[in-house]
DNA sequence: GTTAAGATTGCAAATATTTTCATGCATAGC
DNA sequence: GCTATGCATGAAAATATTTGCAATCTTAAC
């Protein structure tokens, strides 16, 4: 009996719908002049929708961009997914990431922000056309891992927060340390360091976090590090699962995070430190990263992802493949 | 200044919108897990529906019949008027009528109603076929003017209300009286006779009146009367500037109504007492009606109109000449 | 630079809408 | 005929959305 006075009904709520969407008066105006219930009129406003007596269309230029990014939000419950045109050449794709980072950072605009940034090419071309077009209040950036290299390419930590925090206006702290020491007592020891215990305090009270995810892969510049690590410990990482890692945490396909043998040699945030903080960021955009990106996501530390639509259409590709193995 | 931030804020919007409406998340959801004011949400939904970002389509079988509506009941200040398809005979046509008419005192329904209704073709018809689907709490109805005719047609005020009566599974009351008098001493007598004293208190506490309008014309069922008025009183009605009626009170072209000579000898619910009527309905379809019924909307008295679409047709018509005489 | 008009924002108050709940009604199954 | 089930309803409670307002910021003109 859903349809009882089936035509009238319909009737109803053509001219409900009317009512409310084209002239545009309120639920409480429709019901006191047709003498319904207000409660009745909302029903009918539902079942306007739900039947498709009203459509809602939105205009979007870049649909499927958006599409993309609820799937990526949906299914790897993220809060947020941005995708950005993918271009020619990695440069100008890595450009065109800047502008979410920098809209999202708007969102901060008069508010104090304290940024942690880790390092990566894509981050230093993020940093360098970063504009948030909003001012802060006391921006303060950290980097999240200590020193790498010795030959300043703009990409490790430290020159990184330096060009964010020159972006936005605000100043930048320095880790003399190296990311990763030759031991753990050494390691310990720059860990209570008191000249860094400024920052190191930082790394529990950020606000944001922006990260790049590495993929443990020849094409990421994790690769190019003067002895970061050799080729024989990243085997070793792979060995152990590793496909993925932020800031010299490793994490396996399933987004878990592996004991590794520098594990207590690293000086760098530490997934608990990202765990505090509210909005955690990876900018990421690259088709052999897409493995990666998954394992990053799969952490449940991220927030926020940041990529191009090539990746993006490859990462739901890969989704959709790993739900449906069988029907490959 | 309205789009400072224009690409982005056109993302915003795009985004937002999709949340809103494709998602189907609140605006408080959307607010915190973009980390924007609720209000600022709602502003971005502002937006997105003036800039047609947001489109909303009504898909109405019968748009055309809404449109019209619509218009005449801003036009015509009218709290609803509802559209019925037009058949090929007048008798089909009225048939249509009582449809709306029905769905209408549903509204009430397991309410008590007082109904006073007039009389005439259009009525008797509504009447006959009348079938509002729902039962009432103790429904009255009452004729609104006296006794018509001394040949039973089932069209005068008595059988109307009888068979109005019957096909809402109620009571109908009776007047033992002629609707014109041959004098006001008469008329008088007649509205003191204790016997009708119950049918007249009712006059001012109707909660819904169902008239007819006529046209003064002899088109309409007013000139099949034997002697309800006569050919030379309708040249003087005329004379007068009288263009339309509702149970024999007579209204000039911009609604007021007329002192005529048979004022104060007719007995009949008075304009007054549809004053006091919280729905004042009018149900009339005819061409040669359209200028009764627009003189009769402007008596401010009605509330509803139900007519045909030939008949919306030509009220919108003579509407639009009416505005701009100089147009024509 | 300085200033003024206009834009934008977030908060909180004002409104609007949706949902919950208890009740009455209709239908189907017995 | 009689009860069980599910629907539809309005009132009121719970939510959701919009808006008035004051503070702040932007821009453009001086």
């Amino acid at each position: 009996m859903i349809l009882r006075r089936g035509k009238e009904r319909l009737y109803q709520v053509a001219k409900v719908s009317r009512l409310y969407y084209v002239e545009g008066l309120s639920q409480r105006q429709i019901a006191s002049r047709l003498n319904m219930s207000m409660a009745k009129i909302s029903r009918l406003m539902s079942e306007a929708r739900e039947s498709g007596i009203v459509e809602i269309k939105i205009n979007d230029p870049d649909e499927r961009f958006r599409e993309l990014e609820q799937v990526l939000e949906k299914e790897l419950g993220l809060r947020e997914c941005i995708i950005v045109p993918s271009r020619e050449t990695k440069e100008a794709t890595y450009q065109e990431l800047s502008r979410p980072v920098g809209e999202f950072l708007s969102r901060f605009a008069n508010k104090s922000i304290r940024l942690g940034v880790s390092w990566g090419e894509t981050l230093k071309v993020v940093a360098d056309n970063l504009d948030p077009g909003v001012s802060f209040s006391d921006p303060e950036v950290v980097p999240i891992i200590g020193g790498i290299g010795t030959i300043e390419r703009g990409m490790y930590p430290n020159s990184v927060a330096r060009m964010f925090a020159n972006r936005i206006g605000g100043v930048s702290y320095l880790i003399n340390a190296p990311a990763i020491s030759t031991s753990k007592t050494v390691r310990n020891s720059l860990f209570a360091d008191p000249r860094h215990e400024t920052v190191f305090k930082l790394w529990g009270k950020m606000d944001i976090a922006i990260s790049g995810v590495s993929a443990l892969d020849p094409r990421d510049s994790i690769s190019l590090q003067d002895g970061m690590y050799t080729e024989a410990e990243l085997r070793e990482l792979r060995a152990l699962g590793a496909v993925s890692s932020m800031n010299s945490c490793f994490f396996d396909q399933t987004g878990c995070e592996l004991e590794t043998p520098f594990r207590d040699r690293i000086l760098n945030v530490a997934t608990e430190g990202l765990r505090n903080t509210a909005h955690v960021i990876i900018v990421a955009a690259a088709p052999h990263k897409v493995t990666a990106i998954l394992s990053a996501a799969q952490t449940r530390l991220v927030h926020i992802l940041i990529t191009d639509f090539e990746t993006a259409v490859l990462l739901v590709r890969a989704l959709h493949q790993q739900n449906r193995p069988d029907h490959a």
